[in-house]
Order: C-alpha cells, then structure tokens, then sequence
DNA sequence: CGTTCTTTTGACTACGGTCAAGCCGAGTGG
DNA sequence: CCACTCGGCTTGACCGTAGTCAAAAGAACG
C-alpha cells in the first residue's frame, strides 16, 4: 500500500492516501514524496488556530497553499449573503491553485476547521518550478485531472440524485475526508447540519430530516455531531441511487 | 484583439477565440499558435460525417483528439439508456484529455454535429511532449484549471438557478459555441429540444415550455431549430438569476 | 440561570417531473 | 397532388419532491 507521508514539513508522519475516495482528490495521487518536499521547500510554514479564514473569497492569492494537518472548508457566499459550503479538503493538498494558475481572484474562502499548520508556497516560485520542471508539471496535469473528474462527480451527485442520494453521498464523502485520524466508522468533524445540508445541496430541514430517516432505519448512529456509519452497504446503494 | 487561426492543420484560417465565454473554453486561450502546430504536428487528420461517432464511451482513449472545424456533443448514457448532453465544444478543443491524463476509460461519448476534421495525436507522443516541454506542460495546467472554474460554473448553474435561469444560461452557452461562425445574433446548431433541455439538466417539456415562453415574451424568436436572440439584456439578467 | 444559537419537527407551498393527448412537418406512397 | 405515417414538438393536467416558514426543544455560553 502507497502512502503519503506529510506532515507539514517538520515532522514526517504515514497518511495512507490510497483509500482516498474520487470525492477526496489527493495530491498523494498524483505527486510523490519528493515531488512534495520540493514544494514545501519553497515555502514557509504558518499556524492557524480552529475556525480561522485562511484565505478569503474575491481576494487576489498572494501564495499558495498546501495544507498539511486538519480538514479545511471551502465556502462561498450565496445571494443570501450565507455561506455555503463548496467543497472540503483534507491533508495534503492545495489550496486556491486554480485561482492562482488562472490568474484570478479566489473563488471561494478557505476556513481550517480545526487547529492546523499550512505551508505557504510564494506564487512566483510556484509558477517558476513549473516552468522549469516538466515531470513537475506534468505531474500537476495529473493532479487538475482529478479534479475535473470530481467537479464532474459533484455536478453527478446534485443533478442526478434525490434527498437521499446526495446525503448518503456526502456520508460517505466526510468519512473519506476525515478518515485519515484512524477512526474507522465515525465521521467526527467540527460541521453544522447548516453546512451538512449545504454541502448535499439541500436546506438544513431537510439534512436532518433524512438524517434522522437514516438514523431510525439503522444506517447510521448520530451522537451530537458525531455519525458513526452502521450500514455501509446500504449506504452506498442509496449514493448510487436511491 | 487576439486571433486563433487553425484549421485542422490543413489550411490556416482565422477564428475569433476571445469572444469565448467562460463556458466555451478554448485552447486558444492558453497554448499559443506554435504550441499548437507543435501538437498537430504529432498526429494525423480524419474525417467525420455529420451524427457520426469521435469516440465511445467505456472505451479506453487510444489517442487524443484535436477537434479542428466544426461543434462537438458530449454525451453521457443515463441510467434510462438515454444520452444526456454533458458539454459542447467548439474548434480548436481538445477531447477526451482528461482521461488520458487520469488514464482511465473515456466518461463519455464525443460526437460530431456536423461534418468535420479532426486531429489524432498518439498518447505517448502527448505524454512524451508534456514530459520534456515544461512550457507546454505548463501551458497545459492553466487550460485544465479552466475546465475546473468551468465544471464548478456548470454546478452552480444546475444548483442555483431555476428553469428559466438555466434555459438563458444555456442559449447565451449555445451562441458562444456556434458564433465562431460569424453569426452574431442566431443559434444554428443541429440539436433537438431534448438535447437542449438536458444540457439544461431539465425535462423537454419544460425546455420546450420555458424557450415558447421566452418567446412569447419577446426575449428570442424561434425558426425551427433556429433560436434568434432579441433582448440580450433580458437574457443575461436571466442567467444571473432569474 | 437566562440568553442565544442550533437542531428538530410539522404544515404548507411551489417548482418541476410525469404522463398523455394533440400538433406540426418531412418523407412516402397511392 | 393529396392522404398517410412517423418522429419530434407542444401543451395541459396532475403529482411528488423538496423548499419555506414557524414553533418548540435542546445545547452552548456567559
């Protein structure tokens, strides 16, 4: 088994990255050790503490990031003026790097969901590694290419899957995000059913109603914010469609 | 203002590429005239018939295709056996890059809507360029980071925006894609209403009934498959959310 | 222990999908 | 030249999924 063994260029820990989900784009994937060292070598490293904005929606990228320890949201405000949740990211991957080879603003704000340290690459010595580095970039096409993929299995999962779909997607999505701390069942992270709901494209009500459907059928325990996954098989009937 | 002058290697005409909208991606707008002879150069041209296959979904890509003259449909099987439209692309594009890169098997059917040319470039000779060009390579990330922001417009589209929304959305979409024919005011592209209300992610009922009621309100006319765009301000608006 | 925010549940509403019938237009044969 | 047929187009009536709104219960914070 591959595995992907980053942990904010200070000390070096395993991160088995070969269970990553489609929905859970590694650069585990796509980029090796080494390839990776070289990246945070041109960086530094910066500290931000449980609910921080990394970085915020319509500001120009001045670097980009690789995140390395926690779970990171990705949020963008809606015509309401509330945030909705756009994607999550888990260690090792990088942030805002469309943006930054597209050369505009960012998209989205990025928030760390829990206490976390991420490396902070200068744009310039990003652009010119891949300039310079055809294996890097080539490597990198690979890394976009995944997430093409996944941008596609989003659109998928909104058009093409009911309530119950599209939650028992998202389930099962948050364990992929969050199973790299070792738990096996239980999907433990700092989210709001608000953002549950936004991140399956449905309203809050509607999360927990079908939350609760789930809960009582015996697919899931629930626990506060914590889920713990009972029947996997069902689960992922109900994500292909139900 | 920038021109994009290919034509299937063969005879160089010019095409207008910054007109493209963010939902007509064009190579155009990343790789340079030379970067692209340098690609035509690796393959060679075939012919399609108008309706006819480009490639086969499930099939694996024995070479990347270079869409030289006229719009091409992505098509996706449902789980009905019927062929939602997925995308459109217009010359000079290329298919299917995605899953070479990702090396996987094509996600969808490409066919020609018209009578066209097309350049076949071998993967390993793509491979190889990507590899030992960095500039290219480079040049290759920032046309895939395009086709992210372009995948996550497409879901905002389906996840915001109700059917008169995603109906303008889609004809502003349609005009980028077939005004590289000099048009400037009309659609003239050789799809069916149920083409056009799925690449709408919506019944052709209520394409049909949502495109008469644009008509009867003076945003478009319609001749046949024809669609002339009147009130363009109305149109935008709609799209943006409406 | 009260204030405030989040979660939960219920009742109502509306957007959009389903289904079916009628229409139009192109191609075919009498 | 005019029926006839067949496929795509159009429209209407009905229904189901999911969004809205509100009220109450619970959790978190000072």
């Amino acid at each position: 088994m591959r595995t992907c063994p980053f942990s904010g260029g200070m000390s070096i820990s395993k991160r088995v990255c070969d269970q990553c989900a489609f929905q859970s784009v590694s650069l585990c994937n796509s980029l090796s050790e080494n390839d990776i060292k070289t990246l945070l070598n041109l960086g530094n490293v910066v500290h931000f503490k449980k609910g921080e904005l990394i970085y915020k929606q319509d500001m120009r990228p001045n670097g980009l990031i690789c995140q390395l320890n926690s779970v990171v949201k990705m949020v963008k405000l809606n015509d309401h003026g509330v945030e909705d949740i756009v994607s999550l990211h888990k260690p090792v991957d990088l942030l805002g790097i469309t943006e930054i080879i597209s050369e505009i603003p960012y998209q989205y704000s990025a928030i760390a969901l829990e206490e976390t340290q991420v490396n902070i690459i200068p744009i310039s010595k990003f652009i010119n590694l891949l300039q310079k580095n055809a294996m890097f970039s080539f490597k990198l096409n690979k890394y976009l290419a995944w997430r093409i993929l996944d941008a596609h299995h989003r659109t998928d999962k909104f058009t093409k899957k009911h309530l119950r779909g599209r939650l028992a997607d998202t389930l099962l999505a948050l364990h992929q995000i969050c199973n790299f701390k070792g738990e096996t069942d239980t999907i433990d992270l700092q989210i709001s059913r608000a953002d549950l709901a936004s991140y399956s494209n449905m309203t809050s009500s509607n999360a927990i109603r079908t939350l609760s459907e789930f809960s009582h059928s015996g697919l899931v325990e629930l626990k506060g914010k914590k889920i713990r996954i009972v029947n996997w098989e069902e689960l992922k009937r109900l994500s292909k469609f139900g």
